[in-house]
DNA sequence: TATTGATTGTTTTTT
DNA sequence: ACAATCAATA
């Protein structure tokens, strides 16, 4: 009998098992997708079906890619394992541009923009133009959408309607260019461009496609179209492309994620063999069930139910508290007193669906002392400290990169203010120039007191470009020492000193990724015998993961470890296009702080915290693919949860009515959220809560009202009356006025008129409806309640939540005001 | 140029 | 409530 079939149920070895051909594994939650994963690249190499270098796998984060890598170099061995690529879409986009940088007219030490450079970059931009700098924000958020569904500036089409869209087309282009200008490229680009350099080189795309035997892909239902289109060209030459994902856990959509990417894929690929992964290992059948009502109610989805052979554990709990903070003690309590019972505080989470809900959960479990994380992002790297040295590395590898030049450049303050930094921008403009290469120019037109406070600045930069050298961390010393920002940050007090504690974490982190560096280059080949026992984080050169410096240093400095017997395996006389390509790869050099940089860029610090008997906090969203032995989930109300933008009262396209779509994501959502849960799952909820300043009284939750009562506790509760109301209805001296809570001060202003921001569409706002899109075009007369009639000079933003620019009469004279407020005139 | 007061916008955020 | 950003000022 086969091995494989001990540690495998029956799907999951079809899924193994499988040879050529595109393939859909729909991995239910919990089903042992990366088992899955893991035993079939296993099984490909084995069976010779591909050689290591053949073979490409994609995840989305880099936590997932580190993971399924080491779980693969326990069944391979490390030098397979190391000559895998295993990567995130972006860090293998990162990589493919980073070899194919000139292609583009990129050089290879070309900077990756974080969503903080783009928006700055896509102001500037609108600047250039002579667009209001406001409406950045709404462009760049096209400017993403475009980019997610792999459209570059010359293949968007607008419909000259779409009078906004028309404009971020154009602030699109202009972004581009600046861009490439600055040698940079954002998080976007790492796909879209891979695909543009595809479509412009045929050769280059033969070479990685015709590499890649096989492609597979991890959480698939989470592809964007540009990345789909990116598979598709991966995989073009050998179509074996494996996806697995599980449509009920796409909870991306905002972000451009297309769960028709994983429905339609047997369609977009005819002769797919899909295979279903049904059994759960993770959750006991009563919470299976309870998620299974709540998913079920989605009209398109793949239908999948998820079954165990463990037993039907403890019901669901719900638990109705009075307001948010009681809700909080609660939870503490239990977790608490879970502990007590033996539950080690690790093996709990406590989930909310936004993280301003994190606040009231921290102070009750401060007070309680019990130990917690918050895992949220990328929170250090994002500091602006680091970002501040951050920018003066990349500038110091790419000095062209005006994103980062004008960040630092009056950091610490050198006198240079905006004036001085629009003449420089003139002078760079005028001759076509990055900022850097202006500073260089001798522009006669500058002015001379612009020149003389500019000059310290570049012979700033140029004395730490002599000094920085290949170390990340030595990079960074030189940087808070040459620049004066250490001594400027002593001088601010004790929040100083934190950012100063802070900067020398990084010279840490940076000392590490120096240390990691040096011993990948001095990298011996093992001598051969039984394989070593697997340590605790096995040193496994990751072409992707690890950085590319680091494994060029490994394969340049022990050929012998890595390259190997299959490298060297010669096919009939002809020379192995794949060991031209390896060998091909080791003829570049990064240096250690390129790779540290492309680190603090791609990845980010969350995996860093995980240490400690600790409670975790998160968002819904940060769960997936984590699972715990009991969980809370908290805020189970309309409006939080599903989120008030979901229901339509928010947001710039709030219409008042609920978009089915949003609801079917929070769907999902709580879906994911309660399938993280091994043993106990607890929904809590408040009858009250102060959501942005004001108390609000929400229902409970459709997803709550919708657990089967057999499955559950506590629902009973939530139809009884609040002990207030219990108590108004008994006592005939309490008037209606006690009932409700009272203000110590009377509301401020600003939340009464706020009363009306979120109001479904007000009257003015139908006749506008009726009226048509042209109503609020741009030399359309409208009438505003307050300021009388005007007429409208610019536009920014969709809905009624849109922006106008109005003209008013003299007295008045220009307002921006919403168009929901206006009617036409 | 830095400081202030006012205004604004607030889900989620793998990269 | 609150943080971040903007506009007016000293």
């Amino acid at each position: 009998m086969d091995p494989l079939a001990k540690v495998l149920n029956p799907p999951q070895l079809e899924a193994v098992r499988h040879g050529e051909g595109p393939l859909l594994i729909l991995a239910g939650a919990g089903s042992g997708k990366t088992r899955v994963l893991t035993h079939r690249i296993a099984h490909l190499l084995r069976e010779r079906l591909a050689r290591a270098p053949e073979i490409l796998a994609v995840t989305f984060t880099n936590k997932a890619a580190g993971e399924l890598r080491e779980r693969i170099a326990k069944l391979v061995g490390p030098e397979d394992a190391s000559r895998l690529w295993v990567a995130t879409f972006h860090a293998a986009g990162a990589r493919i541009l980073r070899r194919e940088a000139e292609a583009l007219g990129l050089t290879r030490s070309f900077a990756i923009y974080d969503d903080a450079d783009q928006l700055a970059a896509a102001k500037r931009a609108s600047a250039d133009l002579g667009f209001d700098t406001a409406t950045a924000k709404a462009h760049l958020s096209r400017i993403d959408r475009w980019k997610n569904a792999g459209l570059l500036p010359p293949e968007v089409r607008v419909p000259d309607y779409d009078v906004p869209g028309k404009t971020a087309a154009k602030v699109y282009t202009q972004y581009q260019k600046a861009l490439q200008a600055s040698n940079a490229v954002d998080f976007g680009d790492l796909i879209v461009r891979v695909i543009e350099l595809f479509r412009k080189r045929e050769d280059v795309l033969q070479n990685y496609a015709g590499r890649f035997r096989h492609v597979l892909v991890d959480e698939f239902q989470d592809t964007n179209p540009a990345q789909y289109q990116l598979l598709k060209l991966l995989a073009s030459v050998h179509g074996n492309l494996c996806v697995v994902g599980d449509d009920d856990q796409s909870i991306y959509r905002w972000r451009g994620a297309e769960v028709d990417n994983i429905l339609d894929f047997p369609r977009h690929f005819p002769g797919t063999r899909t295979v279903r992964l049904e059994q759960n290992y993770r959750s006991s059948q009563r919470i299976l069930s309870a998620a299974h009502a709540i998913i079920e109610k989605n009209e398109r989805r793949a239908e999948k139910k998820l079954w165990t052979a463990a037993g039907e554990g403890e019901k669901v709990r719900v638990v109705l508290a009075e307001d948010e903070r009681d809700e909080a003690s609660r939870v503490a309590s239990e977790l608490y007193e879970q502990n007590a019972r033996g539950t080690s505080y690790a093996e709990m989470a406590v989930f909310y669906r936004a993280n301003a809900q994190s606040r009231a959960l921290e102070d009750a479990l401060r007070a309680r002392r019990i130990p917690y994380r918050v895992v949220r992002g990328r929170s250090f790297y994002d500091r602006a400290e680091v970002k501040d040295v951050a920018a003066y590395l990349r500038l110091c590898v790419n000095p062209r990169s005006d994103g980062d030049l004008l960040r630092v450049i009056n950091v610490p303050p050198r006198g240079i203010g905006d004036t001085t930094v629009d003449h420089l921008r003139a002078s760079a403009a005028r001759q076509g120039l990055s900022l850097w290469e202006a500073l260089g120019s001798n522009d006669p037109e500058l002015p001379s007191n612009a020149r003389a406070k500019l000059a310290p600045f570049k012979s700033l930069i140029d004395k730490l470009r002599e000094n920085v050298s290949g170390s990340a961390a030595d990079a960074i010393e030189r940087v808070v020492e040459m620049t004066g920002y250490e001594d400027r940050l002593r001088l601010e007090g004790e929040e100083g000193e934190d950012r100063i504690d802070n900067l020398y974490e990084l010279v840490g982190a940076a000392k590490e990724f120096d240390a990691a560096w040096n011993e990948a280059s001095g990298l011996r080949p093992q001598t051969p015998g039984p394989p070593a026992p697997p340590v605790e984080k096995p040193l496994v050169p990751n072409p992707l993961t690890m950085t590319r410096s680091q494994y060029l240093k490994a394969v340049r400095a022990a050929p012998g470890a890595l390259g190997s017997e299959q490298t060297e395996e010669v096919e009939g006389d002809r020379p192995d296009p794949i060991a031209a390509l390896a060998a091909a790869d080791r003829d570049e050099a990064d240096t250690p702080l390129i790779g540290f940089l492309e680190q603090l860029a791609l990845v980010g610090d969350a995996d860093a915290a995980e240490s400690g008997d600790r409670v975790s906090l998160m968002t819904l969203h940060a769960a997936k693919g984590l699972e715990f032995d009991a969980v809370w989930m908290t805020g189970l109300e309309e409006r939080v949860f599903p989120s008030s933008r979901s229901l339509g009262q928010t947001g710039p396209l709030a219409s008042g009515e609920e978009d089915p779509n949003e609801i079917a994501e929070e769907r999902r959502l709580c879906y994911v959220g309660m399938t993280r849960a091994r043993r106990k799952l607890t929904l809590t909820l408040a009858r009250c809560r102060s959501l942005f300043g004001e108390l609000r009284f929400n229902q409970p939750s459709r997803f709550v009202r919708e657990l089967p009562p057999d499955l559950t506790e506590g629902l009973a509760a939530l139809d009884r009356l609040s002990p207030m109301q219990e108590r108004a209805r008994k006592d005939v001296f309490y008037d209606d006025y006690d009932q409700r809570p009272r203000y110590v001060d009377a509301p401020p202003q600003r939340n009464r008129m706020r009363e009306s921001r979120y109001e479904p569409a007000s009257k003015p706002a139908v006749k506008l409806a009726a009226a048509g899109v042209d109503a609020l075009s741009p030399g359309a007369r409208v009438k505003h309640p307050t300021f009388g009639v005007g007429t409208v000079e610019d536009e920014d933003g969709a809905g009624l939540n849109r922006k106008l620019t109005v003209r008013f009469a003299p007295g008045v004279g220009l307002k921006k005001v919403l168009a929901r407020f206006v009617e036409p005139a």
